[in-house]
DNA sequence: CCCTGAACCTGACCGC
DNA sequence: TGCGGTCAGGTTCAGG
């Protein structure tokens, strides 16, 4: 479910409920995630969220104590509840505070994870190589030319590929590329700088635009207060297989391309 | 180092 | 209604 601009919507929608306040009981009711939760994680009892920050689609919830990592993985979801409301099915943790709510964590398929570090999160080793933010100067043409040289990989892989840049999934790939009418089974070195200049901006275009709507809801992502998101609306390609382009009117082809589906445009895209 | 494909897991949907 | 196959928003890891 999550890409950059889920993760991001997610983040600000939990922060107001919890920055400054105390956790007081941590329940988790199923820990196999993508990694076992840690016992450590317990230390966060009693701590104060310090800040609510965002790596990627890592969230960051810091203590002065520790970090929790969260990540949302394929199918995963936060919402603020009240503590003492009822859970569903594939509701594994809830984060209790002071303030009587609580943040929720659902992930039917548990390939999200949630960790526990004491040392700068930053430097875990899940975070330490992450290439740079998208929506940074750090994410520039000279650096993704430079990065593709020698690459074999087609450019939609290589701007999935969170060492390159985070944040960037399965939709926003395909829409980003799309936008910049480049064709996603082109090889990364093989594409000019001039094109990567293009790619950068509307990379950071869709993500902006994206987090802007409050992400995209395809089936089951949902905001903090659970309202859903709505980029979706604004999809050219994801999704769109057999339908007309809506730019030139050619049909829509879907391929697959690292074991995920690409949707493109064959003229649009060259 | 680079590339590819398997693995992790559940649920929805489609065709028979 | 049931059954088997396919697909799904992510990422790590093993092997070549």
């Amino acid at each position: 479910m999550p890409e950059l601009p889920e993760v991001e919507t997610t983040r600000k929608g939990i922060k107001p409920y919890i920055q400054d306040q105390r956790v007081t009981k941590l329940i988790i009711r199923q820990p196999k995630l993508r990694w076992p939760i840690p016992l450590s994680l317990h230390d966060m009892q009693g701590q104060k969220i310090r800040s609510v920050k965002r790596r990627g689609k890592y969230l960051l919830l810091e203590t002065d104590q520790g970090t929790a990592l969260l990540h949302l993985g394929m199918s995963g979801s936060l919402r603020v509840v009240d503590a003492d409301s009822a859970h569903e099915k594939h509701d594994h943790v809830d984060i209790v505070f002071a303030n009587n709510k609580a943040i929720r964590l659902r992930d039917p398929r548990r390939f999200g994870a949630l960790l526990w570090t004491v040392d700068d999160p930053l430097q875990h080793k899940l975070i330490r190589s992450l290439g740079p933010e998208p929506l940074s100067d750090a994410f520039n043409a000279d650096y993704l030319f430079k990065q593709s040289r020698g690459r074999t990989v087609s450019i939609k892989q290589f701007i999935m590929n969170g060492h390159m840049v985070v944040g960037v999934g399965n939709i926003y790939a395909c829409e980003s590329l799309f936008k910049s009418g480049i064709s996603p089974k082109r090889s990364a070195g093989k594409v000019s700088k001039k094109r990567y200049e293009t790619l950068v901006l509307m990379i950071k275009e869709v993500l902006a635009d994206a987090i802007e709507q409050g992400g995209t809801t395809l089936k089951d992502f949902v905001q903090a207060e659970g309202k859903p998101g709505y980029f979706q609306q604004q999809l050219n390609v994801y999704g769109r297989m057999d339908d007309d382009c809506l730019v030139c009117g050619s049909t829509i082809k879907k391929i697959t391309q690292g074991q995920r589906s690409t949707f493109y445009c064959g003229t649009c895209q060259r």
